[in-house]
DNA sequence: CCTTGAACCTATAGCCGCTGTAGGTTCTAT
DNA sequence: ATAGAACCTACAGCGGCTATAGGTTCAAGG
């Protein structure tokens, strides 16, 4: 192997991710196995290090690792369209601004119930009271059908 | 029991609840362990029902299991004070704002990932590229340190 | 009284995307 | 030669459910 490979320890600082993770999407098929050295060790090159950052920057971005799949297959092969790589961002971009919505109606919940809360015992506590009974929110827009309130994962 | 007990399916009914989750909160302690018939099945009351709309509804709100637990707690004892429900409460509202304040991070590099890209072929596909090189990003912001992101469940 | 079928029961596995642990091996520097 | 850092595999656990398998109980209709 040439002596610009790295060790997954040095790959893992480049990119920011985890040694173990590194290891994790080996294993899931999302990097390719790189060569071993005599001693069982991997080795990686700059292909690995590219497709890494790449994965990287895509989770940061919130894609699920099923849509970073994709993207790789795309990118791997120039002669397809770029229509597929975009609605596949749409299609994330969407889900984004769901639970940027949903969040929004959580944090108008919240802060009413903190506002109208002005210390004292629990027997009138606002939060309890508020939590105890949804008819005193504003909104049902907190009564979520199918979660759109999650987002990235933390690489 | 009494002719206005519920059954388990009844009180998933009312509370919008699966049953299948009625039990894990049960089995996880944070619902109490109701009476059964002679045929083992359970039976609930208005006391079940009144915890289980105050679980749902703080879980829709977003609180974790775990702050739930300690909200239950506080209600449950009406000589504590209001300050520890607020600050539960208040903590929530945090999470809530750092995971807005990193979802209109994302959104705002995604819109421009994809305003960027006209079509044609993948070779110059903006999407890839940015994904391909956070370098070509406006902010770090989406660089997440500890995810801040997620949100609510799905209940 | 008997049958059907819906609703119940327990136990266990799986989802996502990692992260951590245990217990061992290999590499590098002194 | 040896210490200790970094590597290896394998597997368990996180949160918060959800689904499945394989069985039991209940209520209504004949």
């Amino acid at each position: 192997m040439a002596e610009r490979d790295f060790t997954i320890g040095q790959l893992a600082g480049r990119t920011g991710c985890k040694v173990q993770t590194i290891r994790y999407y080996e294993q899931i098929g999302l990097m390719p196995k790189p060569p071993r050295t005599e001693g069982n060790q991997r080795r990686y090159g700059a292909r690995h290090l590219e497709r890494l950052a790449f994965i990287r920057h895509s989770r940061e971005l919130g894609f699920p690792l099923d849509a970073i799949r994709e993207l790789l297959d795309l990118a791997d092969d120039p002669t397809r369209s770029c229509e597929a790589a975009d609605r596949i961002a749409r299609r994330q971009l969407h889900q984004v601004e769901s639970r940027l919505a949903r969040l929004q109606a959580l944090r108008r919940e919240l802060k009413r119930m903190i506002v109208q809360c002005h210390g004292g015992g629990i027997a009138d506590c606002r939060v309890i009271e508020v939590l105890a009974d949804h008819g005193q929110c504003l909104h049902e827009d907190h009564a979520v059908p199918g979660d759109a309130s999650r987002a990235a994962a933390s690489p």
